[in-house]
DNA sequence: GACATATGTAAAATATTCTTTACATTTGTA
DNA sequence: TACAAATGTAAAGAATATTTTACATATGTC
């Protein structure tokens, strides 16, 4: 699965630290998630989809391999 | 978080094991889930709402507690 | 009633997410 | 250069997701 947080993350001026607080996860998680070091739970990707007003859809996508 | 999997399963008339092979997982995983027992990864959210058609959104929805 | 199919549930084991702590590296700026 | 802020990364542990096996219950049909 690919994501684009770290585009959103810039287009709303936000620090990996900035995104952690505002869906309440630590910093470390937000950094492994935008490295795709693991798959988030639907929960935090409905919070980041929500803050970024975008469908999870736009932000997260299916690889082949999923 | 609440989700309509249920419901949709409904729609389409697929059984929860139906359900489980299309998106590859086991048939408990999908009940626990109708059951709310657990919070799926995203990856499962996604290939749940592309099956069904309908945005993540329309299938997952936040709770209060989350 | 007997049978098949679908669902609910539970426990143990395994895999994965997420936190915490800690340090290294990068990048911008005084 | 020196400093601060942001990012990358790693390792250990806690928490949670998911599988497997197994059985119980419900529901429809013969």
């Amino acid at each position: 699965m690919k994501n684009s947080i770290k585009v959103e993350r810039a287009i709303h001026s936000l620090t990996q630290e900035d995104l952690a607080k505002e869906i309440g996860v630590s910093r470390q998680t937000i950094n492994a998630m935008e490295a795709n070091k693991y798959v988030p739970s639907t929960v935090l990707a409905l919070k980041i989809a929500r803050l970024f007003k975008k469908p999870v859809e736009e932000i997260f996508e299916l690889s082949e391999e999923d």
